[in-house]
DNA sequence: CGACGCTTTGACACAACTCAACAACCGTGG
DNA sequence: CCACGGTTGTTGAGTTGTGTCAAAGCGTCG
């Protein structure tokens, strides 16, 4: 029997099959598990340590902060996805990250990361197209907030997150774990927390899809994505 | 005499310094200029294209069409930017590119971009820093959007505007010209252009900066950082 | 000259924010 | 066991920033 896919094995495998020794070199890469708490903060903005990771349970929360102190949040890392690769190559952070669950991660740095390319370049392809989606995914959600209304943003930014989810496994039966408050999700989408909470209850009262005790429901996938003008990505 | 230096040379040079070997075969991957007019439409959303463009002359406006046809730009790349680089490595273009004056590009297909890397990994990796600029632009792009208001957004991204002309030698006392109409402006700062107009009056009024006859004078670039709450980009 | 694209201004409407108060739900310690 | 403070969620009332609609001023180009 095989062992287990990791999340990203299994994101990468989307892409393109990924051979034996390929899954062998990247299981290798993400072999030392590094353990950190809820509200751990890995990376701070500013930072110059030249670390990449890979999240490999948990969910994590990349975000920036202002001068005044307001924060925004650029993406709520889930398993599978790599964090950081664009600072490693910058030499500084942009952004902070820290985790929202109890988590586990594996740390890659800058050499470990050109030895992917040079010796797995198929591999290196597969990574390298999984942080290009994840950048097309930053500017969907930058046209989100320029040009949508808070209602369909927020309809959209969950039909995006249940299919991030879907590829990794960990979207079932149109509901999964979302550890995500109210304020988070403000921050993510250029909101106060306040009408956050009135927006989910339109979406409630629309039978849309509900979210309570860190549960998200989707009861009509279709509707929402009309509503969202929701387009599938890639 | 050394022939003049185009501008993504005069930028990748200030990361890191090239050798005239790297140089010339910088020169020889730009070889081939083409000229496009005013408005042409080089990239469309969904394209399968495998291109990249330079772009050596000319402003141009990366920007994604919504399903309700609202307009969201993502950058209005100048001289020096690279465009399309996510585009090559998914396979299929997540938005559109048009220019917005008479332009010179480069195109690059995909093979001859692994040669770079595999030839002159160096100039590989200056690449990868300024398209990962690039990247780190586009998200404090979202984080302004997200977080600032229209009078603080609009002054940050003038100066951030003025950061990347500097860069290849486009900005030079106090003043530029920019081809930009003010809707153009709106679907950047995800306002109407009605209300750019009014934002823009109140700049003036401030004494922060002009913009009259595609030309940009800053008058108080100190103060319209305080304004703006602008950080130096890395 | 007229037509067109871009800018400017005013009046009004509405989406989203702020402030304030309260309810529900923790985990902790007495 | 219950009391407690802290975090999160909920709701209402009033305010404000930004959008919409409408109309007019300007340049430029054919």
């Amino acid at each position: 029997m095989q062992p287990a896919l990791s999340p990203l094995a299994t994101k990468l495998a989307t892409f393109m099959p990924l051979t034996r020794r390929e899954n062998a070199y990247l299981d290798d890469l993400l072999a030392t598990p590094i353990a950190v708490e809820r509200g751990a903060e890995l990376v701070r903005q500013g930072d110059k340590g030249h670390f990449a990771y890979v999240l490999h349970s948990g969910w994590g929360c990349s975000f920036k902060i202002l001068l005044d102190g307001a924060r925004q949040v650029i993406t709520f890392p889930v398993p599978g996805d790599c964090i950081g690769m664009r600072s490693v190559v910058l030499r500084t952070s942009d952004h902070a990250f820290s985790s929202l669950t109890d988590a586990v991660v594996s740390r890659i740095d800058a050499n470990r990361m050109s030895d992917v390319f040079n010796t797995f370049p198929r591999l290196g392809a597969a990574i390298l197209w999984s942080v290009s989606r994840d950048e097309a995914i930053t500017v969907d959600h930058l046209a989100g907030i320029g040009r949508r209304t808070a209602l369909e943003r927020t309809a959209h930014f969950f039909l995006e997150l249940t299919e991030r989810l879907r590829l990794v496994g960990l979207f079932a039966d149109d509901a999964f774990e979302c550890p995500l408050t109210q304020h988070d999700l403000a921050d993510a989408l250029g909101l106060s927390a306040i009408h956050v909470n009135r927006v989910l209850r339109q979406l409630r009262e629309m039978e849309l899809m509900t979210f309570k005790n860190n549960r998200v429901v989707l009861l009509d996938q279709k509707k929402m994505r009309v509503l969202a003008g929701y387009e599938d990505i890639l």
